[in-house]
DNA sequence: CTGTTAGCGCATTCAC
DNA sequence: GTGAATGCGCTAACAG
C-alpha cells in the first residue's frame, strides 16, 4: 500500500512547517502546555479556569496553526462518528433534490455530515442491508429513503438507529412521512367542486408506501364525494405514463380529471393525451402530485401539489439525532406548507359546461 | 451529553449477548486467542502461517458475532478514512443524478464511501472552504463538482487531495471533464449539414466553465463552416430560457436553429417559441444539451446530445482515489459515449426547404 | 489553575 | 505458530 502522504502545498496560514496535519500535540508544544489543556480549552469546557491571556494564547496559536481536530479520534473516544447515511433511490425525479436540501441543511445545525448512498433501481436491498454503516463506525445512524417495500420477505427492522423518510417502516416511531391525505384531499376537492365526477389516477406501483396511501386516500374522499375513480399503476417512468393513460382512455367510463403520481409520468400523461385528441384542460383536467417551476413552461401549464420536500428532509434528520441520542421517536407527520399550485390545466368537464350554457 | 447506549433489538446472526458491537478483543476472548492473531487472519495477512482449522475457527466466530472493522479505529491507525467527500451545486437538473450514480458505483469499487454536500445557489464558497473535511479527517479528498467559479479574487487551489468534477480548476492534473468541443462540434456539424447558416445558442453564465467551453468551442466550429452565431447567457432555469429567447428573436436576423444549455434552459426556451409562433422544426431547429427521456414526450420531441455522466462521475473518483494514494494525476478528457439523439426537433430551415422544392 | 494517566479499537513490529 | 507491546489523536477522570 501507498504511503498516504501528499505534497501539501503549504498554503497561507498553514503557519507550521511540514507537511502533516497539526495535532493537539503540536498546538501544545507549541504553547508550552500539556494536551489535555488545550483540549479542553479548544472545547470550551466551562468547568476550566484558565487565564484569560493563556486561554487567547491557545486559541491563537491554535488557530495560527490551521489546527482541526481528527474526527476520527474524537469518534473513537464518544463512540460517535458525527455523520448520518442517507440512502435514496438515486431517481431522475427532482423532488429528491429538495429533500436532500432539507436533510443537509438540518445536518450542518446539527453538526452532522450526511452521506448519501443509492439504491440502484435494479438490486433492491432490504433496509438491513445499510446497516453496515452504522456497525462499521461510518454513521450514527440510518435515513432509510428508499421508495419501494421488498415484496415477498417480511421486512426487518434494522437494528440500529433509523428513520424512514418518506415511507413507512415496520415499526411505529421511526416514520417521518407527508401528510398524503391531505395532498389527496386537496386534489379531489378542487376538482369536485369543478364538478367532476369520474376521476382517474396514475401512479407507480402500490409496493411503494406515497402510493398505497395516496390510493386509499383517494378513495376514501371519492365515495365521499360521490365519485367515481379508477387507478392505473406503472413505472415512474414517461413511458409508465403514457401507458397508464392510453389504458385509462381506453375504458368506457373515460374520467374527466387525472391526478398523475410523479413528474416523469406527468410527461408520458400528456403524449397520451395529445395523441389521442384529447385537450387539456377541455376534455381532460390534469393535476400533478409533484411540483416543479417546468411544469408552468409546458403547452398547457399543469396545476399541482406542492409537497413540504425540505421539511420532510429537515423533519427526519432531527428525528434520526434524536434517536442517536437515544431518545425514542415517535412518527411526524408533515402538512405544512402544502398547496394547490393552480395553473392551466384543470377546468369543469365538458358535461357541466354545457349544462351551465 | 447523553450516553449513546442504544437498546438494539438484537436480530438473527448476532450471536454474542450484550448490545455492544462486537470488537476484536470479544472475538479473541471466544476463540481463546489473542487480538493481534484474529486481526491478522481477518485482514488476510499472508505471511502469517496458522493452522486451517484455527484460522477457519476464527473466522467462523467473527461470523457469528457479526463482527465488522470499526472503520474509525482502523482510519486512526491508516491516517485514512476511506471516505471521499463530493461537493455538487444541489441543482434540479437530472444530470446530476447521473453523475452521482457513477461516482458512487465507483466508490464502491474501490472499497470508498462519499458523502456529498451541498453548495446552496445563494452562498458560492471557494473550492478551499470545503477542506476542513479532510482536515478534520472526516474525507480523504475532495471532488469538486461546483458549476460556478467565483469572480473576483483569484481561485485558490485547496492543499487537499481534490479533483474538479465537470469543471476545470486553477492547476492542471486535477480536472476531470466531458469533450465539450465535440459536443458541440455534433450539435454544429448536424445543423451545417441540414442547410441551417444562422445559429443561436441559450446558456448558463460565462462563470461557469462548461458555459466558457462551449461557447468557444461553437464560435470556432461556426467560422469554420462559414455560419453565424448568436449567444444569449441566463440563468439555468425555466425563466432564464425564455428570457434567453425573447432576445434572441428580437434580433435583426433571427437563428434559424438554437442550441440550449441545459433542460430548465429547454423548457422555457419552447414556450418562448410557441408564444412567438415559431414552430418547430419548421420555423426554427432546437438542440438541448442536456439529454433526458422526458425529451422524447414533449409536444416536438427534442433533439439532444447525449454526454457521458456516469463515465464523468466514475472517472473523477477514480482520479481522486489515485491522488489519494499519492500518484500525481492526468486531467481528463471524457468522449465516450457521446452522441446525438436525433428526435423531431430539427428539420433544415425555411429557405433552404423552399430552394429544393 | 494545570499535568498525569488511561483507554477508545485496531494494526504492526518485535519477541518467543 | 502465536503473544506482547506500542501508538494513531483525542478526551475525561483524577491528581496535584
Amino acid at each position: 500500500m501507498t504511503r498516504g502522504e501528499i505534497p501539501v502545498i503549504s498554503s497561507v496560514g498553514t503557519g507550521s512547517s511540514g507537511n502533516r496535519r497539526p495535532r493537539l500535540a503540536d498546538v501544545a508544544a507549541a504553547v508550552g502546555l500539556h494536551v489535555s489543556t488545550i483540549s479542553r480549552v479548544l472545547n470550551g469546557d466551562t468547568s476550566l479556569s484558565i487565564r484569560p491571556e493563556t486561554r487567547d494564547r491557545i486559541l491563537a496559536t491554535a488557530r495560527s496553526q490551521g489546527y482541526r481536530p481528527n474526527a476520527m479520534a474524537r469518534g473513537l473516544k464518544h463512540a460517535r462518528t458525527g455523520a448520518l447515511a442517507m440512502v435514496v433511490p438515486l431517481l431522475r425525479n427532482p423532488v429528491w433534490a429538495s429533500i436532500q436540501r432539507g436533510a443537509l441543511q438540518a445536518a450542518v445545525e446539527g453538526g452532522q455530515v450526511v452521506m448519501i448512498l443509492d439504491e440502484p433501481q435494479d438490486d433492491v436491498r432490504q433496509p438491513t442491508d445499510y446497516q453496515y454503516l452504522v456497525e462499521e463506525s461510518r454513521a450514527d445512524g440510518l435515513l432509510i429513503a428508499t421508495a419501494r417495500r421488498v415484496g415477498g420477505e417480511r421486512p426487518r427492522t434494522p437494528a440500529v438507529p433509523h428513520v424512514y423518510l418518506n415511507r413507512r417502516g415496520p415499526r411505529p416511531g421511526h416514520n417521518v412521512v407527508m401528510d398524503e391525505e391531505k395532498a389527496m384531499q386537496l386534489f379531489v376537492e378542487r376538482l369536485s367542486e369543478l364538478g367532476h365526477r369520474r376521476l382517474g389516477v396514475v401512479e407507480g406501483f402500490k409496493v411503494i408506501d406515497t402510493v398505497h396511501r395516496r390510493v386509499a386516500a383517494v378513495r376514501g374522499l371519492c365515495s365521499a364525494h360521490g365519485m367515481s375513480v379508477a387507478f392505473e399503476h406503472a413505472e415512474d417512468t414517461e413511458a409508465g405514463g403514457y401507458e397508464a393513460t392510453l389504458r385509462l382512455l381506453s375504458r368506457r367510463d373515460v374520467p374527466t380529471a387525472l391526478g398523475v403520481g410523479n413528474l416523469s409520468q406527468v410527461f408520458g400523461v400528456m403524449k397520451a393525451l395529445r395523441e389521442a385528441g384529447a385537450s387539456v384542460p377541455a376534455d381532460m383536467s390534469l393535476v400533478s402530485f409533484d411540483e416543479d417551476d417546468c411544469l408552468g413552461f409546458l403547452e398547457v401549464a399543469v396545476t399541482s401539489v406542492s409537497m413540504p420536500l425540505e421539511e420532510l428532509g429537515g423533519a427526519a434528520v432531527r428525528a434520526l439525532i434524536d434517536r442517536v441520542d437515544g431518545l425514542s421517536g415517535k412518527d411526524v407527520l408533515l402538512s405544512e406548507p402544502m398547496a394547490l399550485v393552480e395553473r392551466e390545466s384543470i377546468a369543469p368537464p365538458r358535461l357541466s359546461r354545457r349544462l351551465r350554457h
